[in-house]
DNA sequence: TGTACATCAGTGAACGCGCGTTCACTGATGTAC
DNA sequence: TGTACATCAGTGAACGCGCGTTCACTGATGTAC
């Protein structure tokens, strides 16, 4: 990498460390362009050059501690003998523990990103699909253990339960009031009923 | 009602239909709060009176049109011999026809209106309450039937299946590629799968 | 190796735009007597 | 019933702010010969 690609890099990471700071600090939404510009110690139009809106500044400065978050939530996975479903709350109790520390900031974000059209968050829309792999890779697993159904199909079930995760993190980012407990306690209903049905049995042999 | 009032409501109305017209022809993104007002010929001063801001006159102009939406899906059902899955798909299906209309329009709506702190779109909020408790009776009524478990939380598995429905939703409006037909079949698979579960029987039995 | 030129990251100032907010005001409607 | 005053919806202009965008520029780095 030659001396130019090497300073160019520095100033994209000074921008970024200095976008970080400003969010949590003071909040995406209180802090400018410019004062980012400032604290980074960069000129205003640098920052555009690097990156072209705010948002996407402020995609790229946060997936990073989301890659993070999900690494350990992996990582601290209980063991294989530990249910489908306790796996999952796992990883759920890992992400929301995250985005409790600053609901605000994460409510923003995640406004700005996942409501863009498609292709405008590469990053965090690549995030996705990886863990919608995941999910499927482990129930696909559960169903080579005979504890999921053979013929349930896999990819639908992740995206499922993403879902059923995803608005209840809207829900928690949106309402101050709601604990990570309850959170949490509304995701454990939700997943179960997801993966037990409610359906009475002779229902769903006719289907 | 006092004169004073009926006038104050009438110039409302006008900046309502001024909105709604320009919202669907520009675009909510590309038209101002002062081409509103010009529009419905009354001061811009007069539209901020009315409404404390763009998102909140959004949500107002639109909320009825979704009001109607809903109303005639539920005029529409089929009939009671029907299942839960075709009488809840009967309902996203004129749902989805209606944001198709106008995607763009409808994609700038949900973000400004859902990710707002709870409290900012008190019509929406209360809209989606009233969906809620809709779906939940509908769920009771099955159980009555034997259709679904007594066992089951109705209220859960109408939250769940919304969340499903919502999902979904969000991803047609972001993704001008997904059709109509893609968005229905994908919401059925979903919606099937948490009516009858992906368990095999033993591990439902043993939870 | 040295020189002359090309490239390009970063600068700092300025622009136009839409937003919410504020202001003193006008004039019709409502009310007290 | 009539008059004098109070209320308040609506006006139109102006403000400050943050945004993205543009501009001519500087100066270090890279390259051609």
């Amino acid at each position: 990498m030659s001396r130019r690609e090497t300073t160019k890099l520095e100033t994209r990471q000074l921008i970024l460390e200095a976008a970080r700071k400003l969010f949590h600090t003071k909040g995406p939404e209180q802090c400018t362009m410019r004062d980012i510009a400032k604290e980074a110690g960069v000129s205003p139009a640098s920052v555009v050059v690097h990156f072209k809106s705010k948002t996407a500044l402020l995609e790229v400065a946060l997936y990073e501690d989301i890659e993070r978050t999900i690494a350990n939530a992996v990582a601290t996975m209980p063991h294989e003998n530990a249910s489908l479903h306790d796996r999952l709350m796992h990883i759920a109790h890992c992400m929301y523990g995250f985005y409790d520390n600053d609901r605000e900031l994460y409510r923003v974000l995640i406004r700005d990103t996942t409501f863009e059209k498609a292709g405008e968050n590469p990053y965090l829309t690549q995030q996705l699909e990886d863990y919608l792999q995941f999910f499927g890779a482990m129930i696909e697993q559960e169903k080579a253990q005979g504890t999921v159904q053979p013929a349930a199909d896999a990819r639908i079930a992740a995206a499922s339960l993403f879902s059923l995760y995803f608005t209840v993190l809207m829900e928690f980012l949106r309402n101050p009031n709601m604990t990570l407990d309850m959170a949490l306690g509304w995701l454990a209903a939700t997943a179960h009923q997801h993966l037990t049905g409610i359906l009475t049995p002779k229902e769903v042999k006719e289907k």
